[in-house]
DNA sequence: TGTTAGCACTCCATTCCTCTGAGTGCTAAA
DNA sequence: TTTAGCACTCAGAGGAATGGAGTGCTAACA
């Protein structure tokens, strides 16, 4: 069934003005709005027919109304408006996308830390293969007596290092061997292509740097098989500041107990094909504990077979519209950032700048 | 003044009693325990004594005694027993050092968990460095057209990469020759041993390859004056388990907004020469803000001039003794664990194994 | 038929009060 | 010097009273 014109304006009415002051919303409170013409006992009339499609909720008789999770998701896929950044916005936003670091891993956790900073709520990023990977060099680096490190570049420009105790005396020329027989022979395979016989004869080639190809092995085939990167997520303090939270530091604790690194890590997945952005609204999210939780989650080309996802999590009740339009000014500037040939191109400015507070 | 032994008998039974329970101790609490064979008036006037000298507080009039923050420093400095970790408890904490990881940062990362977890209280950790760095080993490799990953390995077994996007096409045997100079003119020097006039030669040296020579000098540089690793800070939520900030949500952000990483990875520096643990109790920290939260810190060696701090945030009442015995169980083996040849040797089990809880 | 004003009713949140009990300090006796 | 006893204090729990926001319903109106 159909909502009239008028029951769309009521349901985003109440939407908005709940994401905004937390608290219940009355008729009059709507009636007051500038552009409604119709009385409060109309607005009654309308909420409790709202309510009965359970588009809203009555937290008790003599209180306003809030919106359902049901309301929510209509608001969120059919009348929320989209937000305007304003000019002060955007430039506070830019100054934050001068990252100072480039090591890859890094500017993702720094990234994370501004999102949460600029939405004030908990956020989250991780970095996800869209394609399996290969590796792409293998490089044998002497760090001192009995130890060496192994450097492993993958696609998607992913390079992992990792410091290795030899079992055995290995000279430094049979560590140049060995690593040129591993570029040789294993670069742009994936996992699955890497076989058993490949190894053996890599080991017969290697000389007496044989013991170290398990090792080197173990690393390479773990780090081809990761599908993601480390989950970085930061501000979970910030939930406090969310009036549901303040009082109830119990069930903060819990998201974040229930809201683990490999949850996380996972969530890219749900990420639509077509769109960039994701809302997960409260009990449409994958453990109970998140039924009053919401997610909204925006993807990033990274290119190179690679994607990235940036994340805020919050009440339910959260500025969809505003967050969205943040988290998609990010992922826009943070996908050319990571794909042009210089890193310290000026963000890109967006077209017109009024805003809409 | 000197205490008495029964003064200080009754301190460290308030102390041992409030960090329990988190209420005021009463005198006849106190009466109550076994090896106490004096009234509960004697220890009323002992109290007032105590109170006196600024040992212990009361919240009002007909409340018990808390401790002061200097009741808790004596309590730590002369009074505090040693906790013996139970067989349980070094049983769970082998199982937890069992670091499924390798690679250094993400060791850290988990350490931070770990210790967050066996300690219910948010926990950090961080690598700084003891000595000049210098550099060990630079390696350029080509990432695809126009980039290149550059490795660069320094003392401490600090290895770093970055993605460059060559500003010039530069040729495979152009990049292998730059790097044989890095190698040979670069290699164990500190940043400040490092001139320009050097840097003019490389650059001469490094043919076509020259425009690459700034780009790798800055991120060398940049690496080589880094004192210390990345903070990695876990659990904020879990001080809200505590009573203390159970409904003080506030407070617990506030103690975050102010215990950025900026801070934490400058703590270690306060850190003794001769101990490996210090104690911050209240408002012996830095920030006003972090008056009623306290930080017990322990350092453990990583070798080759650098050294991990553990480091666990939590109220001034905290159970020092048990967490300064659990981070010191940490502190030993991961101390061992990174110096070791074998990273897999399993943890030193301590000599005997009683609990006192 | 749809809209609106008016009104009785509901019920949460706040305030204020009382009361209880834990704990103290002091005094006087042992 | 220690201890029993006692009057006193005060935070916190529990309960009643109050205020007010918001509803649903009815009846009048366009």
């Amino acid at each position: 069934m159909e909502l009239t014109e008028r029951q769309k304006q009521i349901l985003r009415a109440v939407v908005d003005i709940y994401i905004s002051t937390a608290e219940p919303v009355g008729s009059k409170a709507i009636a007051a709005l500038p552009d409604v013409s119709f009385s409060s006992a109309t607005i009654r009339n309308e909420m409790a027919e709202l309510t009965q499609l359970g588009l809203l909720e009555q937290p008790h008789t003599s209180a306003g109304r809030i919106p359902s999770p049901a309301g929510y998701r209509l608001y969120i896929d059919e009348l929320m408006q989209d937000y305007r950044l304003s000019l002060d916005e955007t430039r506070s936003l830019n100054e934050a996308l001068e990252l100072k670091s480039q090591e890859f891993d890094k500017m993702m956790s720094q990234v994370g830390k501004l999102v949460s900073k600029m939405t004030n709520l908990p956020a989250y990023t991780v970095a996800s293969r869209r394609s399996e990977a290969v590796a792409k060099h293998f490089d044998l680096i002497m760090a001192g007596p009995g130890s060496i490190i192994l450097v492993l570049m993958l696609s998607g420009e992913v390079v992992k290092n990792k410091l290795v105790k030899l079992p055995v005396n290995v000279s430094e020329a049979e560590l140049k061997l060995l690593s040129a027989v591993l570029n040789a022979s294993l670069t742009d395979l994936t996992a699955d292509e890497i076989s058993g016989e490949l190894l053996e004869k890599i080991s017969r080639s290697a000389g007496s740097a044989a013991p170290l190809v398990p090792l080197v092995m173990d690393f390479t085939l773990e780090s081809l098989r990761q599908q993601h990167g480390d989950v970085h997520l930061t501000g979970q303090m910030r939930l406090l500041g969310q009036p549901e939270y303040r009082d109830a530091a119990e069930k903060a604790q819990e998201v974040f107990e229930t809201l683990d690194e490999d949850m996380l890590s996972n969530l890219p997945a749900v990420l639509p094909r077509d769109g960039p952005v994701q809302f997960l609204v409260g009990p449409e999210n994958v453990a109970k504990e998140l039924k009053d939780t919401s997610v909204v989650m925006m993807r990033f080309d990274i290119g190179d077979g690679m994607q990235g996802t940036i994340g805020v999590v919050g009440p339910t009740r959260m500025e969809y519209a505003k967050i969205t339009a943040k988290l998609g000014y990010f992922a826009e500037n943070l996908g050319r950032m990571f794909q042009k040939t210089n890193p310290n191109l000026p963000p890109k400015l967006p077209d017109g700048s009024e805003n809409e507070e």
